[in-house]
DNA sequence: TTAAATATTTAGACAAAGCTAAAAATTATA
DNA sequence: TATAATTTTTAGCTTTGTCTAAATATTTAA
């Protein structure tokens, strides 16, 4: 499989996620910033290989072996983010960029050693779940921090935000995953939220609640 | 700079370094398993960015700069080596190929957090020296094994061949970097030298003491 | 339910990197 | 030093993945 199918199939798979559809010609193209028209070349050739099912016109989806060929490049991506920050001493808005290239790395003796190496991880940095060797991902339990309630605490466990404007922003905040929030109070004007991070008071935007997630 | 462009002056590198000379189109096919005439192209590509000097029907050398890119390159395989080795386990026999994909991971910043993490070291599993970040190379005293007089003992710090069989049979015997070698006899016949590894006696061929340094 | 707007596909080009076959230059040899 | 052998380059073609512009299908909305 080359670098570019990897790439097409690894969209797909984000934008199934969310959408939970048959993903369309333009969703690929704009996430993978190409034109339609190279998107519509990949997609024959992907649904040549079995990887996608692929209808002119009706948009695709993964096929089994296509979610799992996506399952091992998310594997990948992930298991490398971790090393980078546990191991290089990354920041966690410095690794994704680095991790794009190193998804593509191929033996899957290599990614099962670095799997055992780091304690066999099930998030990555930015609190996202990392599949298995199977392709299995053990999903956590998690909540929006704008959907607590006031006086409710949470940890949090993720970002649904990862760019590196976000984290750098919750870095000089004093916000990591495993810190303890506790929702102070609401503004109803602004839908702001004032908190307690590790007991230190703070007031977040309604945008920033929105995409941190917290158990 | 593309994979393949990083290919070719890698391999232009290691011709010049046993060569010390102008390195032929031929040459550089047989190395990377190609075709003279893609050769051809792909020098015209190279000395168009200054990377080589090249001069029709007369071989090519090494820029300044396509030096250091080449070091570089190097650098990244050997350093991604050690860390196969040393970290996740791998064999000196099974390394090769996957640090062939990791020298082209692009990030400066990755590779020196690397050679940090991994000790700054100054070889890599097989005796080869890192270049450091700046492109030097320390070069270690070294001599074959076939080279030592009966009675002679040194330590082994490196292979000249690194193929996968070879480092094999290596193991099988219990040699390895750092292994002590007593030269006990040689047989005038055939060259073969009867050694003492680690006080454990053997027998090698002429064609294996021809292919391990010792220090 | 038909016309307009939008989305998608097709057709045809291009650059990168490889190949084969033929031409040209260099080197070896008689 | 001619000619033969070898090496290298050129010319032209192929594949992969991209693009633009035009054509076609689908969706929206009047």
């Amino acid at each position: 499989m080359t670098f570019s199918e990897e790439n097409y199939l690894k969209a797909i798979y984000h934008l199934t996620v969310v959408s939970n559809s048959e993903v369309s010609t333009n969703a690929i193209a704009e996430m993978m910033e190409t034109k339609a028209s190279s998107v519509t070349d990949m997609l024959k050739k992907l649904a040549e290989k079995d990887l996608v099912n692929y209808k002119k016109y009706r948009g695709v989806s993964l096929t089994e072996p296509g979610k799992l060929a996506a399952k091992m490049i998310v594997r990948k991506h992930r298991l490398w983010e971790v090393f980078l920050v546990e191991k290089l001493d990354f920041s966690w808005d410095e690794v994704h960029d680095i991790a794009e290239q190193l998804e593509h790395i191929k033996s899957e003796k290599l990614i099962n050693k670095l799997d055992d190496f780091l304690g066999n991880p099930t998030e990555d940095p930015h609190g996202d779940p990392i599949p298995n060797a199977e392709g299995q991902i053990v999903k956590i339990e998690k909540h929006l921090l704008s959907e607590l309630e006031v006086n409710q605490i949470g940890i949090c466990v993720g970002v649904k935000d990862t760019s590196s404007e976000f984290l750098k922003y919750l870095d000089k905040q004093g916000i990591a995953l495993g810190s303890k929030i506790e929702v102070v109070g609401k503004e109803s004007f602004d839908l702001s939220v004032r908190i307690k991070v590790d007991d230190k008071g703070l007031s977040i935007s309604n945008k920033i609640a929105s995409n941190l997630y917290i158990k």
